[in-house]
RNA sequence: GGGCUCAUAGCUCAGAUGGCUAGAGCGCACGCCUGAUAAGCGUGAGGUCGGUGGUUCGAUUCCACCUGGGCCCA
C-alpha cells in the first residue's frame, strides 16, 4: 500500500467531466474578453490575405442545421488560415431584403398591411429584420464562431445600397440593363403585381374550349425532311384546348411536345357548325384522341397519318380570328393530362408561354391594360371590353367562324388576389433584364467559371450548364420592401434615365438616407434642380417604382464588402455556401462580377450538401425528423455540434440525428480524454528544461512522434483541400490506435514506475508534450472551446490557442525504416494478444501483465524483435516475453516469479532486495534513489 | 419530366491509374483491469461494396440501364 505513494500516477485538475455548457459560456466570455477576434486580425495584419466572403443569410427566423453547418463550415477554414499566418478577417453579413422577409412579417401582421403606407410597411420590415440579425448573430456567436460581429455588412446599410446603385449605374452605362415584357401575376381590380405568397387558389367556372387552328398551306407541312404530310390534301386543322378564350388574342404560336405522337384524323365536323356537315382533318395527341372524339361526339372517324411532334415544327397555322400566321413550336410543358396535346402559346399571359417564348424568340402581345381590359391594340370587336366579358364575345365570334369546336363550362381551381379576392390574370408588364448575351456576358461568365476552382470538381459542371441555358435576367420586382431601381422616366418623352447624373443623385440619396428616400421624396426632391433630359431637354421626371431583384443586391456584396472594408481584397480566395448557390449567389455574384470588371468576384468556391436525417430523407417539420442546432448545443454542446461538421463528408447530404450526435459526441469525449491523459502525466514535466536530443529519446517515442507528424502532414493537407471529415478520422484514430490503444498504454509502466527524473520517462513526457500541444493546435479550428480550454489550462505564453501556429511538420521526424519495424512488432503483439486472450478466458491469467509469451519467429521478423528485445515486455504490456527462433502461435503462460507490489509486473526479480522483498529489481532501484516514500 | 449529384458493414468514413481472403473506428457481443475510473484494455461477430446487364483473364473500382436519396429547374 505505501507503495503506491511512491508512483507518479497521473494528476490533474481537469475535470474528467466535459460539461461542455459551462465551458463554452467562460470561453465565450474569454475571448470577448480578450478580444481574441481582433488580436488574431493584428496579429496577421501585414500577412498574405487569405479572404473568405460570408454568403448572407436571410435573417427571418431562428438559424437552422444548415446555417449553423454553413458558419461552421466558415469558421473551421478562417480559423485554420489565420494559424497558418493569413491574414483572414471573416465579416458576417445579412440579406435584410426580399420577399422572404415580407412573407414572415406579413405572417406577423396579417390584414394590417392593408392599411399600411409602403413607408410604415418599410419600417415594419426593417425592424424584423434588424431583429433577426440580432437573434442569429448571438446564435451563430454561441457555436463559436469567430467574426468581425459588431460591424457585419447589412445589405440595408446606407453604404451598401449606395453601392449597389452604383453596379446598377455601371452596368447600364455598358448597355447591359434594358426594358422588356415579361408576364407576371396581377390583379386588374387592384392594378397591381402580385407575388407567388399573395396568392391564393380557389374554385372558379371557366369556359372550356376547342378551338381549330388551321394549315396556311399544306406545302408547309412538309417543312420538316422527316414529315410524310406533303402528301394531304384538304384543310388540315390543329385543335387546342383552353380555359382562357380571352388570352387568345395574345396567342402567337402552339406547342406540341416533341416527343409525343400526334394523329391526323379525319372526321365530321360536329353539330356546333351551324353551316351543315363535311370532312375535316383534325390534328390531336393520339393519347388524348379518345377524350377528344367523346367531348366532340363524334362517331366516325379515321386516322389518316400519324407523326412525332417533333416533326410538326415550324408548320405555319392561321390564328381563329386574327389576321396572324402562328408556328407550331415544341415544348416540354405539353402533357397528356387534358386537352388535345397541343396548347395555344401566349407568351404575354403565361409563365411557360414566356419560356417558349423566348426560345422560339416569338413576339409577346399584350392588348391587356392594367384594368383588364382590352386596349386599341386588340381587335376593334374587343375594344374597351373587360377580359371576363371578352371570353363570351370571342367565343361568339369563333363559333360564327366555325373554329369552335366545342364549348361548355368547368370548375377549377383558379388564382385569386389574397387582397381583394378577385381573380388573378397573368399579364405581361414591363420589366428591366439584365442582358445576358450583351457584350458577350454569357461567354464572359464561362470563361470566369473555367477560371474558378471549384470544390467539388463538379461543381463547375453544374453552374456551366446553367449559365450557359440561362435566359436573361429579370432584375425587376414590383414589392416594397428593397432597393429601389435608381431610374428616372421623364415626364414628356417618357424615356428612361438612369446613367449619370441620374445615377449620381440616386446613389447619393441612397448613401444620405438609404433607399427609404426613394419613397419618401419625388423625383424633382432627389434630382439636382434644372437636371434636363438628355433625350428631349424635359425637365420633369418621375421614379421608377419597381425595386431590384434581390439576388443583385447579394449579389453586388462583393463589391459592397471586399472593395469597401479595410484588409479585405477583390477578389475574394473563398465562397463557400449549399450546393443550391449554383442557381443562386454564386451565380449572381458572377455575372455582377464579370460584367463589372470582367471576372469571376472569387478564386475558388466550394459547396457543401444538405442536412438530412438517418433515413437519407431531407429535413421538414412535416416529418419530425429535424434537428435544432440550439438544441444540440444545449445538450450536447457546440464543440459536439462542430465535430458532426467536420466528421461527416459535406460534399455530400449530411445526416444528422440523434444516433448520430450521440455516436460523436463518443468520439469528442474520447479525443478529450486522450488529452485530459496526456495532461495529467505532464503534471510534472517542465516543458523549459532542456530538450533530450534524439539520441537519448527512446526509440518508442521516436515512433510516436513520426506517427504524430505524419499525422501533422495528414491533417494539414485535408485542411489545405477542405476534407475536414479525414482530419476527423485522422485525429481520432490517432487518438485511439496510436495513442490510447498502444503507446499511452505501454507507457504507463515507465510513467508510473520510473524514477521521477529518469531518462526513460523524461524520454515519454517530451514525446507527450509534443503530442499535446499539436494536436491541441490540430484540432482547434474544429473544436475550438476545447482546444482553448485546455490551452487556458497548460498556461502556455499565448492567451488564445488561436493566436498559435499550426505545427509543421518535422521532416527528421520521419524515418521509414522505424516505421516499418514497428508495424512489425505491432503485428507481433496483436498476434501475441490472441493467446492472451485465450489464456485469460481460461481463467488462468487476468491483467496481461500477468502472462509471460513465448514469441516464434524467423528471419526478419526475429531479427527486428531481437533488436527491441528488452522492450517487448513494455511493448507487449506483459512480464516476460521469451524469442524463440521457429515457427508458431505464441506461446501465453504465468509469467513466473512473485506479483511486485509497486509496479505489478510478476518478475523472478522480486523478493531478491532485502530492504524492498516485495518489490522488483527496478522498483526496489527507484524507491531506494527516491528516498523513502512521502 | 430535365440538369447536376450521391449510394462500401447498424453509424461515420478509407479503399491511385480495375488484381491477393474489401479496411478503420464507433456501436454490438463476450471478457479483462480497477494506478486515465461517469475512465482504460483485449478478443469476436457484422458487408451479394444499392440492383441488373455489359467490357475484361479479372470490377467495389470502367460503361449502360434501373431503384432509392438530395439540390436546382420545369
Amino acid at each position: 500500500m505505501e507503495y503506491k505513494k511512491t508512483l507518479n500516477l497521473p494528476q490533474t485538475d481537469f475535470p474528467i467531466r466535459a460539461n461542455l455548457g459551462k465551458i463554452e459560456e467562460e470561453m465565450l466570455s474569454y475571448w470577448d474578453g480578450q478580444s481574441v477576434y481582433s488580436q488574431i486580425q493584428d496579429k496577421n495584419a501585414k500577412n498574405k490575405p487569405f479572404i473568405l466572403h460570408d454568403g448572407p443569410p436571410y435573417p427571418n427566423g431562428d438559424i437552422h442545421l444548415g446555417h449553423a453547418l454553413n458558419k461552421i463550415l466558415k469558421d473551421i477554414v478562417v480559423k485554420y488560415k489565420s494559424m497558418m499566418g493569413f491574414h483572414s478577417p471573416f465579416v458576417p453579413g445579412w440579406d435584410c431584403h426580399g420577399l422572404p422577409i415580407e412573407t414572415q412579417l406579413l405572417k406577423e401582421i396579417g390584414e394590417n398591411r392593408k392599411e399600411m403606407s409602403i413607408s410604415e410597411f418599410r419600417g415594419k420590415c426593417r425592424d424584423y429584420a434588424l431583429k433577426y440579425v440580432d437573434l442569429q448573430r448571438g446564435e451563430f456567436k454561441k457555436l463559436g464562431v469567430f467574426a468581425d460581429w459588431n460591424n457585419p455588412y447589412l445589405t440595408i446599410n446606407h453604404s451598401y445600397e449606395e453601392k449597389i446603385a452604383a453596379l446598377f449605374g455601371i452596368l447600364a452605362e455598358k448597355g447591359y440593363v434594358y426594358r422588356g415584357l415579361k408576364p407576371i401575376h396581377w390583379c386588374p381590380n387592384d392594378t397591381t403585381a402580385l407575388a407567388e405568397a399573395e396568392i391564393e387558389y380557389e374554385d372558379d367556372r371557366s369556359p372550356s374550349i376547342f378551338v381549330t387552328f388551321k394549315v396556311v398551306d399544306n406545302k408547309s407541312l412538309a417543312l420538316n425532311a422527316n414529315s410524310p404530310l406533303a402528301k394531304l390534301t384538304g384543310p388540315v386543322n390543329f385543335v387546342i384546348w383552353t380555359t382562357t378564350p380571352w388570352t387568345l388574342p395574345a396567342n402567337v404560336a402552339i406547342c406540341a411536345h416533341p416527343d409525343l405522337e400526334y394523329v391526323f384524323v379525319k372526321a365530321c365536323k360536329p353539330a356546333i357548325e351551324h353551316r351543315g356537315l363535311h370532312e375535316e382533318i383534325y390534328v390531336v395527341a393520339e393519347g388524348l384522341l379518345e377524350s377528344f372524339l367523346n367531348k366532340l361526339e363524334i362517331k366516325e372517324h379515321k386516322i389518316i397519318e400519324r407523326t412525332h411532334g417533333k416533326n410538326l415544327e415550324g408548320i405555319l397555322c392561321q390564328h381563329p380570328f386574327i389576321d396572324r400566321q402562328v408556328p407550331v413550336v415544341l415544348g416540354e410543358l405539353v402533357t397528356l393530362e387534358q386537352g388535345t396535346g397541343l396548347v395555344h402559346i401566349a407568351p404575354g399571359h403565361g409563365a411557360e408561354d414566356y419560356q417558349v417564348g423566348l426560345k422560339y424568340k416569338l413576339p409577346i402581345v399584350m392588348p391587356v391594360d392594367p384594368r383588364g381590359y382590352f386596349d386599341s391594340t386588340a381587335p376593334e370587336w374587343l375594344i374597351n371590353v373587360h377580359y371576363d366579358k371578352a371570353n363570351r364575345l370571342i367565343t361568339e365570334k369563333m363559333k360564327e367562324d366555325g373554329t369552335l369546336l366545342k364549348l361548355e363550362f368547368i370548375k377549377h381551381s383558379y388564382p385569386h388576389c389574397w387582397r381583394c379576392k378577385s381573380p388573378v390574370i397573368f399579364r405581361a408588364t414591363e420589366q428591366w433584364f439584365v442582358s445576358i448575351d450583351h457584350r458577350e456576358l454569357r461567354q464572359e461568365a464561362l470563361k470566369a467559371i473555367g477560371q474558378t476552382k471549384w470544390y467539388p470538381a463538379w461543381g463547375e459542371n453544374r453552374i456551366r450548364g446553367m449559365v450557359a441555358g440561362r435566359p436573361d435576367w429579370c432584375i425587376s420586382r414590383q414589392r416594397a420592401w428593397g432597393v429601389p431601381i435608381p431610374v428616372f422616366y421623364c415626364e414628356k418623352c417618357r424615356k428612361p434615365q438612369m446613367t449619370g447624373v441620374f445615377n449620381q443623385a440616386a446613389r447619393e440619396l441612397f448613401l444620405k438616407e438609404g433607399t427609404g428616400g426613394w419613397f419618401a421624396k419625388e423625383a424633382k426632391e432627389i434630382l439636382p434642380p434644372g437636371t434636363k433630359c438628355p433625350d428631349c431637354g424635359g425637365t420633369n421626371f418621375t421614379k421608377e417604382t419597381d425595386i431590384l431583384d434581390v439576388w443583385f443586391e447579394s449579389g453586388s456584396s462583393h463589391a459592397a464588402v471586399l472593395e469597401t472594408i479595410p484588409g479585405h481584397v477583390w477578389p475574394a480566395d473563398l465562397y463557400l455556401e449549399g450546393s443550391d448557390q449554383h442557381r443562386g449567389w454564386f451565380q449572381s455574384s458572377l455575372l455582377l462580377g464579370v460584367g463589372y470588371k470582367g471576372r469571376a468576384p472569387f478564386k475558388s468556391v466550394l459547396t457543401h450538401g444538405f442536412t438530412i436525417d438517418d433515413r437519407g430523407k431531407k429535413m421538414s417539420k412535416s416529418q419530425g425528423n429535424v434537428i435544432d442546432p440550439q438544441d444540440v448545443v444545449k445538450r450536447y454542446g457546440a464543440d459536439v455540434l462542430r465535430l458532426w461538421v467536420a466528421s461527416t463528408d459535406f460534399r455530400n447530404d449530411m445526416a444528422a440525428s440523434e444516433n448520430i450526435l450521440k455516436q460523436v459526441q463518443e468520439a469528442y469525449l474520447k479525443i478529450r480524454n486522450t488529452c485530459r491523459f496526456l495532461m495529467s502525466n505532464l503534471n510534472d514535466f517542465n516543458s523549459q528544461s532542456p530538450a533530450p536530443s534524439s539520441q537519448s529519446l527512446l526509440e518508442i517515442d521516436r515512433w510516436i512522434l513520426l506517427r504524430l507528424h505524419r499525422l501533422i502532414e495528414k491533417v494539414t493537407q485535408a485542411y489545405d483541400e477542405y476534407e475536414l471529415h479525414l482530419i476527423y478520422h485522422s485525429l481520432y484514430d490517432f487518438c485511439v490506435n496510436d495513442l490510447s490503444a498502444f503507446y499511452l498504454d505501454l507507457s504507463k509502466d515507465r510513467l508510473y514506475c520510473g524514477a521521477k527524473g529518469s531518462a526513460e520517462r523524461r524520454s515519454a513526457q517530451f514525446a507527450m508534450n509534443e503530442i499535446l500541444r499539436s494536436l491541441v493546435r490540430l484540432m482547434a479550428p474544429i473544436l475550438s472551446f476545447t482546444a482553448e480550454n485546455i490551452n487556458k489550462f497548460l498556461m502556455t505564453n499565448e492567451c488564445s490557442i488561436f493566436l498559435s501556429d499550426m505545427p509543421k511538420v518535422n521532416s527528421a521526424y520521419l524515418d521509414e525504416k522505424l516505421a516499418g519495424k514497428w508495424e512489425i512488432i505491432f503485428a507481433a503483439r496483436e498476434k501475441a494478444y490472441r493467446q492472451i486472450e485465450a489464456v485469460r478466458s481460461a481463467k488462468e491469467i487476468g491483467s496481461s501483465i500477468e502472462a509471460q509469451v513465448e514469441y516464434f519467429a524467423t528471419g526478419e521478423e526475429l531479427a527486428v524483435l531481437r533488436s527491441s528485445a528488452a522492450f517487448l515486455p513494455q511493448a507487449f504490456i506483459v512480464s516476460k516475453v521469451i524469442l524463440t527462433e521457429g515457427e508458431g502461435e505464441p506461446k501465453v503462460t504465468r509469467a513466473p516469479g512473485t506479483k511486485c507490489e509497486r509496479c505489478w509486473l510478476v518478475l523472478e526479480s522480486v523478493g531478491q532486495n532485502k530492504e524492498h522483498p516485495a518489490l522488483c529489481e527496478r522498483c526496489a532501484a527507484v524507491v531506494s534513489s527516491n528516498g523513502p516514500a512521502q
